[in-house]
DNA sequence: GTCTATAAGGAGATAGAC
DNA sequence: GTCTATCTCCTTATAGAC
């Protein structure tokens, strides 16, 4: 549905970065367009509105999240090394969350302040997290707090990620990422 | 500087809101001068550009803050209390936070998508937070680790603040005040 | 200090030629 | 499938009457 063809794939492709590094309000078509190195006119042959770029923009980070999980889940051996594969992402992106935040919480945001129609879809995402989540804490043996733990992480994680935009603090990222490994390995000892 | 008179003090009132509620992006001149009932043409007697509304509205944030934290040290006598009192600010404020996030936090976010040179002021407003929870850590006896529980505290709370705006959870919310009031209070034994 | 009227530009969106 | 030209609406911002 989003990639009918390579120009359309190019436009939400240009449309999901440009969405993350300049919010998706203050994006217009002619900076998408001017992205992809084609016309406005052109533009609207492959979206008739912004909702709709948006809504394939979400589809393409719903699929890019699946493949990431799917992946970690295939890569690390135990629960505990896949949790610490997504806290690790805070480090790996820690270029692009000090300017930009995190890509699915800072849409979530921009989109619960526009009452926008697709606030639930950028949830979604969110959720795609949590579920994965409390899937691996359950492995753990945690099964009753499964869900409330995988909330926990997620948060500290969006915490992390939003101060880190404002105080642009590399240490800051790399020592809550340290005490998220130790709150983690507390939970695995003897049960893992 | 802020409140010349009463109208320049509403018109600071009103987009201080309206920027919470729905972006300063999102928010144009008719919309405050709607919410304020005065005239577009009039507006522009007392805010020459949007950029000057957006300071005015820091300005009002940074004042209502350092008011906020003055009470909280006048109440409150033990630095445990004190600090508490910022932790359930997303308790007491649950309802808007769910729906708009934190105002510090969103503000920030926005402005550093928007590259505006506005945003270093904006973080400064994450600052006095940062800078009366240290102090208060120190008061609990951490003064070499003061400025990194100052950032942890409020990097929980961003994290809460940006997952109840995306799941509209308060039972998370609550579960993750409860968890902090635990951590904080395991800080204070014997320190108090 | 407040208003109406209006300018100048950019936004989303459309029509139709090639 | 891509383009240019155009439409309409809304934005920030100004001019000038009262």
């Amino acid at each position: 549905m989003a990639d009918r063809n390579e120009t359309s794939a190019k436009i939400v492709s240009a449309a999901d970065t440009l969405f993350y590094e300049t919010g998706f309000e203050a994006t217009s078509f002619a900076d998408i367009a001017a992205a992809v190195g084609i016309s406005r006119g052109n533009f609207y042959h492959h979206f008739k509105t912004k909702d709709a770029i948006l809504d394939a923009v979400i589809d393409r980070r719903m699929e890019a999240t699946r493949a990431m999980l799917a992946d970690w889940a295939a890569e690390a051996g135990a629960a505990e090394a896949r949790i610490l594969c997504f806290i690790r992402i805070l480090i790996v992106n820690r270029a692009s969350i000090m300017a930009y935040g995190c890509p699915v919480g800072t849409l979530s945001a921009e989109l619960s302040k526009l009452d926008h129609a697709a606030q639930g879809r950028a949830a979604e995402v969110f959720a795609l997290f949590r579920n994965w989540l409390a899937a691996e804490f359950r492995k753990l043996g945690h099964e009753d707090e499964a869900e409330a733990l995988a909330l926990h992480v997620l948060a500290r994680s969006q915490g992390v990620a939003a101060l880190a935009t404002a105080f642009r603090d590399e240490d800051f990222i790399r020592r809550e990422v340290a005490a998220l490994e130790v709150w983690l390995h507390s939970l695995c000892v003897g049960q893992n």
